[in-house]
DNA sequence: TGTATGACCCTGA
DNA sequence: CTCAGGGCCATAC
């Protein structure tokens, strides 16, 4: 599915350059992750840890950071729903991307406090 | 080709 | 709570 090139205003850096070489299928890979991301219910939220988990990819929490960072706009995943590990935003809390973050969760009910949610709503691994 | 960096994570002190 | 150290690996320069 030719995605577009296009990457969330939000966290997209001017001047990127979109690549996808380097692995076998790359697009795959992403697409796996971003399948990961879009699968977390409302009102719930995983980990960047759990994401990869869920695409297969174990200790690649990091890839799925990119994934979601290189994510076209068009797809509307629900990135706010991926934390850092224990249920903590990794943004700056003075950024705007924090505060997006935050917003979007209340929206859905998620009880945000000092930068984190209960541990009630992050789901655990495997969980659906 | 090598170094640096990053929407990360875990363990231990 | 903070800090350090190790792991992971695609991109950028």
């Amino acid at each position: 599915m030719a995605s577009s090139r296009k990457v969330h205003p939000l966290f997209g850096r001017a001047g990127a350059t979109p690549r996808r070489q380097g692995a076998a299928d790359p697009n795959a890979v992403l697409e796996a992750l971003w399948q990961a991301v879009s699968a977390i219910p409302r009102g719930r939220v995983s980990t960047y840890g759990g994401v990869a988990l869920a695409a297969g990819l174990p200790g690649r929490a990091r890839l799925a950071g990119r994934a979601l960072r290189e994510a076209p706009e068009g797809l509307n995943l629900p990135w706010h729903r991926v934390l850092g590990a224990g249920g903590k935003i990794v943004f700056p809390p003075a950024s705007s991307a924090y505060r997006e973050q935050c917003r979007r969760l209340r929206a859905e009910g998620v009880v945000v406090k000092g930068g984190r949610v209960d541990r009630a709503v992050l789901l655990a691994p495997g969980e659906r």
